[in-house]
DNA sequence: CTGATCGACAACAGACCCGTTGACGGGACG
DNA sequence: CGTCCCGTCAACGGGTCTGTTGTCGATCAG
């Protein structure tokens, strides 16, 4: 760390000359790599399946990025604050428990086909399989999926309180409910190949959860 | 594959004569595992850390199974069939739609509990993901994967087609929701803490996903 | 034309892990 | 006591991946 050898001395000076050429073909190498870590996970990605990936040697992904480490970071932090700060939005602002909670599910399957596959990568790779080898990042990224766990809670807690939602299950149960129907889209939703879109699925499972699937229970029957 | 080394004949040996105290460590050494490979999963996980876990030298496990690959079909194979057939027996039994969705998540529920971890790591490792070196096994538990999401699809259509289940989604987008709240369980549900039993948080998803989590909506409130 | 810098590539060293080998200790059995 | 055999263990060869090195065209300035 503390002495840089050759590469890494001119990676850190191109990187800080902010040269806009250079940014951009590190943003490519970004997005491949977020592609091959969706197929692949961290742990089966390797540099040279990046490489491919994004059309140059492996060696010089060194003359950008400083591990293949760095490469997931980067891949993974800014979409995992971005998409924390808007559920905290949701939360904080205006209207009931209920509709907040539609609405954050919908935006959060939204954010998913728009950013995809990032988001993605992020929610596949769970946290508690990565090493603690580089410390700060884990724990920064743990705190932001424990805060967001949080609004999800908060949000059914706050359905509770109003009234505006009944159930005997305490609200975390229902929470990590919510937050597996739709983090398991990871799985089976690709936004390119078009059979349904982020909004439809997103509505889809907010009327389950919010109306329920069994018949007969409502007094405003949804079914058009 | 054709020719075996002295250990591979030893083990072939070993098996064969079905040595019940060989076969009960055997069954040690894949419990074992299966504790580490829900920890870090399959590609995370490598055989020393097996070694370590089950007090035993890691070449002492070549005299138990041939490879990492033979371990992690073994733990997850049983599991998995067996879990497939449970749901498929739910689907052609009795019952209403409705009935038999809830007996499916809260017995879902209730084997991972059971079998913990086992079945969840068979459900952590995303197939997706896995290379299809072993084409057989991959393609067997492909199988069941596929056969287990069609009961789910299956007993959400027969729910439409009853009418005793209603929504505007497609079976399957819904189905997968389903699948996802309880197999999402596998990131934060474990039966040895004692915090919530499998069938606690069984009967809190069926609640919410058929009765729905909004109040004011339903002729029969839930709450005693 | 000359020299400097930038991006790319072939090749290497080190680390890690897998699967195997040959041999050792210690019971079972004659 | 001798000898077999079972489970274990230290050590090795081979493979893969990583991070680095030195170098080589291309481009641009003077």
């Amino acid at each position: 760390m503390a002495e840089l050898s050759g590469i890494g001395r001119r990676r850190e000076a191109a990187r800080s000359e902010a040269n806009p050429v250079y940014l951009q073909r590190r943003r490519e190498l970004v997005e491949a790599a977020a592609r091959v870590f969706k197929a692949k996970g961290l742990q089966g990605a390797n540099l040279g399946d990046i490489a491919v990936e994004s059309g140059a040697d492996r060696a010089s992904l060194y003359y950008y990025v400083s591990s293949k480490e760095e490469l997931f970071h980067e891949v993974v932090r800014e979409a995992a604050e971005a998409n924390l700060a808007a559920a905290q939005a949701i939360r904080d602002g205006v209207g009931s428990a209920p509709d907040k909670l539609r609405r954050l599910i919908v935006s959060l399957m939204e954010s998913y086909a728009e950013h995809y596959p990032i988001l993605y990568v992020f929610i596949q790779e769970n946290l508690s399989h990565v090493p603690d080898s580089h410390a700060e990042w884990t724990q920064d990224m743990r705190r932001v999926n424990k805060d967001y766990e949080q609004v999800v809670v908060d949000l059914v807690q706050s359905g509770y309180d109003e009234g505006t939602m009944r159930g005997d299950a305490s609200a975390w149960v229902v929470a990590y409910g919510v937050m597996g129907m739709v983090g398991w889209t990871n799985r089976w939703f690709n936004p390119t190949d078009g059979a349904q879109t982020a909004t439809e699925i997103g509505t889809a499972f907010a009327d389950c959860l919010l109306l329920g699937l069994a018949a007969g229970t409502s007094s405003t029957p949804r079914c058009r």
